[in-house]
DNA sequence: GCCAACGTTGGC
DNA sequence: GCCAACGTTGGC
């Protein structure tokens, strides 16, 4: 799960333990979010900043919740077509699991594993929640 | 700041 | 349904 450290980052999530992911606004990626078990483990990625890295771990404690902010018509992620009765936009809520002594950086990550092994690595993807095959998960823990 | 790679919008 | 125009993401 990607998140610009400017905006939000793993230091925000160590502080706060807990916070509810949302703001994102790509069908694709709510799909994903969408198939998030409450106790899945999730990467937490810093993008658009000097060095692109998977920087934590968070775990996802409460699945499939709309997203607030859709409602909210002071918000930049208000969406005028979604409704209480039927939300269009859905998230979940993680807590702080760990921050890594050692971030993994994209260039690392391209090193190791091919586009087709992680998509985060795949040129042009834009997606800002992804899915991460368990044994390459794995794999990456051990970095 | 640049630009490639998308996704979305809207005219037709 | 097609596609040009536009906006956004995010690495570099």
């Amino acid at each position: 799960m990607k998140s610009e450290p400017n905006v939000y980052s793993i230091d925000d999530l160590e502080r706060e333990k807990r916070t509810i992911w949302d703001g994102v606004r790509n069908y694709q990626a709510r799909n994903y979010l969408q198939q998030m078990q409450v106790g899945d483990i999730a990467f937490f990625y810093h993008s658009n900043c000097k060095s692109p890295s998977i920087v934590g771990l968070m775990m996802i404690i409460e699945a499939n919740l709309p997203d607030p902010t859709q409602f909210d018509p002071k918000s930049s992620y208000f969406d005028p077509k979604a409704t209480v009765e039927h939300p269009r936009w859905f998230t979940v809520r993680v807590q702080y699991q760990e921050k890594f002594s050692q971030v993994i950086s994209l260039t690392t990550l391209k090193t190791k594993f091919s586009g087709d092994e992680l998509l985060i690595v795949r040129k042009g993807n834009r997606l800002s929640v992804i899915p991460v095959a368990e044994e390459i998960a794995h794999k990456i823990r051990l970095l």
